[in-house]
DNA sequence: GTCTATAACCCGATAGAC
DNA sequence: GTCTATCGGGTTATAGAC
């Protein structure tokens, strides 16, 4: 055996996890991740056929750790608290682990194994379809997930003084619970899509910024 | 005059949004964009100090077009309606110029002149205090845009099957309106943050996937 | 002052020797 | 499986033509 393994991928996976989360997904280099584990520049595509296969595999590990801390936020509580719970873990690990998570919310590939992925969704499904019941589950968890998707994206881009998207999200999950413990349709009474443009102002005031 | 100015940074600006369009963020190359321009290949760094600059730019811009958008949808209509057009218009931005959309919402750097997210942002906060009020506006406004964010960006990661984002969507928006139509504190009746862990189970049944 | 020319240094990726 | 060598390309800084 002339050349024996040095190395293997899960620890290339953890070392590019780590690189990951001091300089980012664009600051993260092939070349320099090797030269971190003493190997030659290209040995890494010895276990990932490309950056993408890499990149890859970090969404699906981050998608694996999500739902463990989901888990165990979970693990126990009534289903309303369990909402509440889940919500803070997940604010909490996009907040500790910032490229991490958004590796696993920006990723995309044609190919791309989204096994982990697909059992978070269907474990926060299953959490939800507690309170909102199995008819309303799959919307009422699109509902959830992009609010606090939204809200850790927010978070991250400052546009707001202070402490705005915190007391945001708060607001969000009250509404969503709010609706998902309604018993039947929330919105017979609210106006629907018809009858749009009711009071169109008559002439002027044109939108500025022209394009 | 020896040299004349074969451009200035509107047209570099605009042959960046195009590109931008075509091949994504990391696809947009500056050297290319020079050659397109029939520049120099580092012709851009006198109007851009580096590539993080012309990033910013175009995350300004797209913030720009997308409160012309956001003006156009909502001139003229009733508060609800407003922002249900404005949502409207909000997806179709970012579905339509995904890219364009995406570098506004994830750009991020320490100086970086954020004048027209700023706009947008007041813009926004002011159709909602239509109907949420002038206290409530800011943590519901941040609520709304938190949503419509993350529908844009779960609907783009194509976790689901079929158009579960969409009808995802309805629901939270629905959840929304109800909220911020509802006159005071919208949750008094439901559980806050304490007795929690209820009902914890009392041994076994740990987390899969240990970490 | 503005553009051109060049070069140094980084990266991702491939080919072939051991 | 690892190595060396190398290619094409992106970013950046500097020197010089006009």
């Amino acid at each position: 055996m002339p050349y024996p393994s040095k190395t293997d991928r899960q620890t290339i996976l953890s070392a590019a996890v780590k690189d990951l989360a001091r300089k980012g997904i664009r600051g993260l280099s092939l070349r320099k991740l090797a030269a971190s584990l003493d190997l030659a520049p290209n040995a890494i595509y010895r276990y990932f056929s490309d950056r993408s296969a890499l990149e890859a595999a970090l969404a699906n590990e981050a998608a694996r750790q999500l739902e463990v801390a989901l888990r165990k936020a979970a693990d126990g509580c009534e289903p309303v608290t369990t909402i509440r719970e889940m919500s803070s873990a997940y604010m909490k690990f996009a907040k500790d682990k910032r490229h991490f998570y958004q590796v696993m919310m920006s990723f995309h590939a044609p190919d791309h194994d989204a096994t982990f992925r697909q059992s978070l969704w269907a474990f926060t499904v299953e959490q939800v379809q507690r309170i909102a019941g199995s008819d309303r589950a799959p919307q009422a968890s699109v509902a959830l997930w992009a609010l606090l998707h939204g809200a850790v994206t927010l978070e991250a881009a400052l546009v707001f003084g202070e402490n705005k998207p915190a007391s945001g999200l708060e607001f969000g999950l009250d509404a969503w619970l709010m609706a998902v413990s309604a018993p039947e349709q929330p919105m017979k009474a609210l106006q629907t899509k018809s009858n749009k443009r009711t009071a169109k102002r008559p002439k002027d005031n044109p939108a500025p910024n022209g394009e």
